[in-house]
DNA sequence: TAAAATACCGACCAGTCGGTATGTTATCAA
DNA sequence: TTGATAACATACCGACTGGTCGGTATTTTA
């Protein structure tokens, strides 16, 4: 499913990430891709039949890489705040670039045609939404989290992290444990102050 | 400042806005604008002298009605719990489209000028974030709230307030109450079930 | 009422972008 | 050696996009 074995593919997906990371859908160009690929336009387009299956190409590559990762967080014991801790340090011990990759699919959702933006939408719940939600309801069900709607929890809390590795939360929040510290604490305790 | 006095201006604004908020800057054409707008490319380039000026036109107009509003909320007396809860309101009781707006500076900001990106950036942060700050910070003063970055903090409110209102969060949540009361009760006192 | 500013029209342009048509070269099985 | 096919290269197309410009209608001002 998800092999390519081919080594220009390969280079094509990894120059594709860098630059979508760093700019939206419509603003990376084919040619662009092609020339950081070191490549033709012709060759781009041997590998990929259009924009839309690269971007979806590269998409898949990623989200199922994390979903494989993220599944043996999911599935070690422990609590609930330990099994969200493992997740989230999971997630923050990948590069920057492959962090960043999951904001894209808000940013660029519009862009693309129906039919791949629903396929791109199902690739990522699977692959981190509902992975969360699974720990939460697990949680609800052991007595040890408050009854919540587990799917809103789990967008919120995926957001919370996606923050503590924004420029201004790299600088408050300096190593992993750190971020860690602040996503769990906030979203299990609050920050009121105890009395 | 932000007076728009001429009717045809006026209603570019509205165009726009509704425009830029379903797609992205990218994806929104000038021609399109004109169209919906029932005017020519000419009036609209005789009223806006460029695409970007338009667009940070109609977000400089929205941001600033937004400061104004929210200011009041910061205003008035009594805890940071209910001054957030205020505000909060202040927020969820706008237009849908309004209430959207605020997530498209996260969207496009890469694709204007840095010299528009800088004055989209400075204007969003004194509308909503810097307000939401100095609330928690002053919450934090009074011993009300737990020590704690004010700034990621409001960033991270912001956000789980735009969470209530994607589509699965009015559908979980239904009223504004309900929006405010998850909002309030995650930020303050977590998830975790009473000991 | 003349003149000057404003509002608007619509044809047009230069450049861009996704995609294609038509090659050329490398690979490798028979 | 051959010939089929994969892997590229090059040149080009046509639709689209932001922006321009000469000119006209309308309103405001002197």
């Amino acid at each position: 499913m998800a092999n390519t074995p081919h080594p220009t593919a390969e280079r094509i997906h990894q120059v594709a990430r860098r630059l979508f990371v760093k700019r939206s859908y419509s603003d990376v160009t084919m040619d662009e891709i092609a020339v950081k690929a070191q490549i033709t336009k012709g060759a781009l387009y041997h590998h990929f039949k259009s924009k839309e299956a690269l971007y979806l190409a590269m998409m898949e590559a990623d989200l199922s890489e994390k979903q494989g990762l993220f599944n043996k967080a999911v599935a070690t014991g422990g609590s609930a705040q330990q099994r969200l801790e493992i997740l989230t340090r999971t997630f923050l011990d990948l590069s920057v670039e492959k962090k960043r990759i999951s904001g894209l699919i808000r940013r660029d959702i519009n862009t693309i045609s129906l039919k791949a933006r629903t396929r791109l939408l199902e690739m990522y719940q699977e692959a981190l939404p509902s992975q969360v939600q699974s720990i939460i309801e697990e949680g609800i069900a052991e007595g040890e989290i408050r009854p919540v709607d587990a799917r809103l929890l789990s967008f919120s809390f995926i957001s919370l992290v996606e923050h503590t590795i924004s420029q201004h939360g790299t600088r408050t929040l300096k190593d992993n444990d750190k971020k860690i510290q602040f996503v769990i604490g906030l979203l299990f305790n609050g920050i009121a102050a105890k009395k």
